[in-house]
DNA sequence: TTAAATTCCTGTAAGC
DNA sequence: TGCTTACAGGAATTTA
């Protein structure tokens, strides 16, 4: 990193805009992984570590939010609006994260200290393996989600079946599209309570997660909204979705009409005969 | 313990 | 046509 430029206060969490500025200047990025919707960028060692001799993890920690965009760009290129953070790197090229709602976040950090700032929330397993930089990197990351740990998840929880999906503290990196992705492909209802759904219906929902996935990365995303890869390219699994955003549109299964209703305050789309 | 409501934010679409 | 309003949602926070 030559030069790093932080924009609108508010989407870096951690630490001020000046501290960042100087601590990522002359870094190396090493590595790239995440754990849940968390980008993890992992830092060589800072420089002035010595003494210790007990180089500290930091990271580069980035959450897209709804709009958020990461991408590289020519440094002479103006740019666009809602550019919040800039890093010019020693290739010749930037790195740019825009985000016109600004629900998206940065951070730069050790694990440690990130925690202690609160600004890394605890995530639950994940759903598909992640790519993790460093076993290190993401204090208390509890693995992948095995099929026995996801009954025990529902098997506990009165909450409805979708609330308890979205929550990134019990599994980590669904959102409102593949909750109800992954619903439908269970044929299980999304405001039906966790701990009544049967073991051959959390089976098929722990499958019903990692297809739904499995697709999205396989179409490189879903631009519903806005959302570009880092090259700039829109994904094409928006026009995979089964239930998302079609409303009043025939059932991919049964033919009739899909319904929607509202589960822990988001959209939720399902067809009425197929999950019951 | 759970969950609903509120807040942040702006582009889009619907309604008048 | 042009204005206002509702809506979209990830997650932290507040209230119930």
């Amino acid at each position: 990193v030559r030069r790093a430029w932080v924009g609108t206060p508010g989407v870096l969490r951690y630490p001020t805009p000046e501290q960042f500025e100087a601590r990522i200047t002359g870094r190396r990025l090493l590595r790239v992984g995440r754990h849940g919707k968390f980008m993890l960028v992992e830092l060589d060692p800072p420089r002035a570590a010595g003494g210790e001799g007990d180089a500290q993890l930091e990271l580069l920690v980035v959450h897209l939010g709804m709009t958020g965009r990461l991408g590289l760009a020519e440094p002479e290129a103006p740019p666009p609006r809602h550019t919040h953070m800039r890093l010019l790197l020693s290739s010749g090229v930037e790195l740019r994260m825009q985000d016109y709602r600004r629900f998206g976040r940065v951070l730069l950090g050790s694990p440690a200290e990130l925690s202690a700032a609160g600004a890394l929330p605890r995530l639950g397993p994940e759903p598909v393996t992640a790519a993790q930089p460093n076993p290190e990197s993401w204090r208390g990351f509890r693995g992948d989600l095995s099929l026995r740990e996801f009954s025990r998840i529902l098997r506990r929880s009165r909450r409805p079946v979708k609330a308890l999906l979205l929550d990134q503290g019990k599994i980590a990196g669904l959102g409102n599209i593949y909750c109800d992705e992954a619903c439908f492909r269970a044929g299980v209802r999304p405001t039906a309570v966790a701990a009544t759904i049967g073991p051959a219906r959390r089976r098929r929902l722990h499958e019903g997660i990692a297809a739904a996935l499995a697709s999205a990365v396989d179409l490189r995303g879903s631009s519903v909204d806005d959302y570009r890869d880092g090259f700039g390219e829109k994904g094409r699994n928006q026009h995979a979705l089964l239930v998302y955003g079609r409303t009043g549109q025939p059932c991919a299964r049964c033919g009739r009409p899909l319904a929607k209703t509202v589960v822990a305050g988001r959209t939720t789309v399902f067809c009425p005969r197929c999950q019951r």
